[in-house]
Formats: structure tokens, C-alpha cells, sequence
DNA sequence: CCCTGATTCGC
DNA sequence: GCGAATCAGG
């Protein structure tokens, strides 16, 4: 359906993560729908490759600011909202998300609930939480190969209609 | 293996 | 203009 491209907010809000000093990969994981390749190509044409690092080729990336961050938070959700099931059902969970700095250290947690700058092609974009606190996370789980979720939340999006109708288990991000 | 940006070149 | 493939590197 949406054929998208390089539309005029799309290309701003590339600006600002491009020079916010963020990755290519990152940038384009939170457009959705381009690669990181296509981000490098894009900011190659705008002119402003190169640019924005520390030093020569610094790996540590610059902090996003925490404006940056919700706005782009609520940028992805927006734009990558789960497709098979709609929203109109479901709001963010009002309640605070309990702050959950640091886990477990032993054995993989199966559930990582990642900021939007640690999510990765192969974590699961489950929105945690309301997008526009700086509590908002993903769920961040290793997502099913070729598919956005993780197991558990791939079964919560692609529920059949019919079921869906009388099951509320959607009726909130959780 | 994870990742980074840079460049080329067919479309 | 676009971006996959590729390159070069951390």
C-alpha cells in the first residue's frame, strides 16, 4: 500500500537524526521502510555526509537528546504501527511503566524492553508504554525471522478478525 | 559476528 | 534520484 519514499518529513526527520549523530542503521530502522543503505544514499545527496561524528570516525555515538528521542519514539509509531491489527482499540498503557533499569545478569532475558536507540533489526518493535514519556520502550525480544514481533506479540498482532472481536487480550500494550 | 559509513552503478 | 551491492574498516 504505502509507497512512502522521501517524503518532506521524512527527509527532516533524517536530518535530525543524521546530524543528532545517530547511525544509519538506526535512522533507518526508525523510518522504516528504507534500509541503512538508503540512508547513507539519501544523506550522501543532501550533502551532509561525513559529518556530525566526534572525532574522525567515532563509535560511540552521541547521546540523542531526550527531545529527539520521544519524538522520534512517536514517530515510529506512527509510521510502523502494527499492520495486521489495527489501533483503534487500544490507547499506550496510561500507567507508568515501572522503571526497570537494570535486570538480570545471569541466563538471556527473553524479555529485554529496549529504548528505541538499542532496538535492532532483529528485535521485536512491540511498543511498551506510552510513546510520548521518556518511559516508552519496545519490547526488543528476538523477533520471528521475517517478521516485526516476537513470538509472543506476533500472536497478539496477527490474530485472526474473527477471534479478535471477542478477545480483548488487545485491549492494551502489555 | 556484530557493527560503522563510502562508493559505485543499474535502474 | 534512488538504493542494493559492495567495499573498507572498527
Amino acid at each position: 500500500m504505502e509507497a512512502v519514499g522521501w517524503t518532506d518529513d521524512r527527509v527532516a526527520l533524517l536530518r535530525r537524526l543524521w546530524e543528532d549523530g545517530q547511525s544509519a542503521s538506526k535512522i533507518a530502522a526508525q523510518l522504516g521502510g528504507v534500509t541503512r543503505n538508503a540512508v547513507i544514499g539519501k544523506v550522501h545527496r543532501l550533502g551532509l555526509a561525513g559529518r556530525a561524528r566526534g572525532g574522525e570516525e567515532a563509535t560511540a555515538a552521541a547521546a540523542p537528546s531526550k527531545t529527539v528521542e520521544i519524538e522520534t519514539a512517536i514517530a515510529v509509531v506512527e509510521t510502523q504501527a502494527p499492520e495486521p491489527v489495527a489501533i483503534l482499540s487500544h490507547r499506550p498503557t496510561p500507567e507508568f511503566p515501572a522503571p526497570k533499569p537494570a535486570p538480570a545478569p545471569t541466563a538471556l532475558a527473553v524479555s529485554q524492553r529496549v529504548t528505541i536507540m538499542d532496538l535492532r533489526e532483529s528485535m521485536c518493535r512491540w511498543p511498551l508504554g506510552d510513546p510520548t514519556t521518556p518511559e516508552f520502550r519496545f519490547c526488543g525480544a528476538r523477533s520471528i525471522t521475517g517478521l516485526p514481533y516476537c513470538t509472543h506479540h506476533a500472536e497478539i498482532a496477527y490474530q485472526p478478525a474473527a477471534e479478535r472481536k471477542r478477545d480483548r487480550r488487545v485491549a492494551s500494550f502489555r
